[in-house]
DNA sequence: TGAAAAAACGAGCGCTCACTCTGTTTTGTG
DNA sequence: CACAAAACAGAGTGAGCGCTCGTTTTTTCA
């Protein structure tokens, strides 16, 4: 899958400013409008997308604060500006709206992941720089939907665990291509790389995890990703 | 506070072992039990311990399969061995229990790490060897408790959701003050020590949150923990 | 051994939940 | 402006929740 919105290759404006275009809360409600248009009774596509989106913001908020199975639908009715019937016009039971945001943070990280400038094949160290700040500010745009992913991942119908475990190795196995490929010209020292990628996954993943720890303590997101960046290099720098 | 079933000092056997006296759910029931004692109406203290054990065993248990707003009393009552009114001789109400296991973790992860073998002061380089291998085993030898204290941490009463980051920046700051010895006595290079101490928490923590794919990766915990060591040791060696 | 004390039991209470259903309002169109 | 069709409203429904309390079972010890 791609992001048709967002502008790739060597033109594209600064990471952040493209990835906000393509992660609004509109333009991904959209992109679930199309894969769950069968369970979404409003036909307007126009309406479907706006009522979607006061919807699943409403859900990432509750969600956030008290967690998915506290967030009564009555709430979510009050906070979305629609009534309970109205709900249940975009989606077929409760689990569906966490399946709906589920797969779409999947989908989003592996386009954005894939979809480096060209160019940084050929060059394993800015590969991994981008791959580390690109990941790092994505979850950064989409912060409430990472939180949510990852919070509620578990306890849930095996197809949606299934989907979060494959999405989490699918990452893993971009980040292994990239230390690869550095290994392979001399540029990286590298004992175990599947290890060393598992590694870095939660380097990444603690930016969301815990932002609130980040938020208290000040630690603005160029200091986060430079500091991901210069631990990641020595550890794996050629020796 | 000190687990005075935890032999310390140089003639202890090796950490797993030493660990695991300390960690049984007996052990910690035992110690729970003395913490909670005027919630606990049962008065003799062998039957406390066992029922509170397996009660909290049931706990661990249907929380982490799935969510522990999601376990009802009556499941627990089944599990456990309890009728729904014996529970209540254990606790006061659900959310006791919550706070219970929380405390527990917290409270053993802080003494554990404190209690490092003498002379391992005088040896940055060792200590924080030991600090990565005891919080690994620790978190291992206690994995359900650990998985519970992460995932059901927030969306709970405001003290409950303090004591666990406080928990966090503990552990943070023992291992921030041996980076900081590390770099005075010049066998570290550390740019931003705080920030290198957020980051190594992740690595640990990834064990326990990602137990799955570790374990069906077929991942030893002591190629975890010699992965990890290396990692971290390269990205702050003096330069 | 028998009665008092301790512990365990489990149906039942009040309440909230996810979800439904029917009547009403809004919207698009000839 | 008329009139379907689309969209929404919100009270209602049964299931299931946390928790209680009168009762029964087990333990204790003179």
């Amino acid at each position: 899958m791609r992001l048709s919105e967002v502008p790739n290759g060597r033109d594209a404006p600064p990471p952040e400013a493209s990835l906000r275009n393509a992660t609004s809360t509109e333009a991904i409600c959209a992109r679930i409008l199309e894969r769950h248009r069968d369970r979404v009774s409003v036909r307007k596509p126009h309406l479907a997308t706006a009522n979607l989106a006061r919807i699943i913001e409403a859900v990432l908020k509750l969600s956030n604060r008290q967690g998915f199975h506290e967030m009564s639908l009555r709430d979510l009715a009050k906070v979305s500006g629609l009534s309970m019937g109205g709900l249940y016009s975009y989606f077929d039971n409760k689990n569906t709206l966490l399946v709906m945001i589920l797969t779409e943070v999947s989908e989003t990280v592996e386009a954005v992941l894939r979809d480096a400038p060209a160019g940084l094949d050929d060059d394993p160290i800015a590969h991994l720089r981008w791959l580390i700040e690109t990941h790092i500010r994505l979850t950064e745009t989409m912060l409430p939907w990472f939180v949510f992913a990852f919070m509620e991942a578990k306890g849930f119908p095996a197809p949606a665990r299934a989907l979060a475990t494959e999405s989490e190795l699918a990452t893993e196995r971009i980040f292994a291509d990239v230390l690869a490929r550095g290994v392979a010209r001399g540029v990286f020292t590298i004992p175990d790389i599947d290890l060393t990628a598992a590694l870095i996954k939660p380097l990444l993943q603690d930016w969301y995890v815990k932002r609130a720890k980040y938020r208290k303590r000040g630690t603005p997101i160029e200091t986060y990703v430079a500091g991901v960046i210069a631990f990641v290099e020595r550890a794996i720098a050629k020796t």
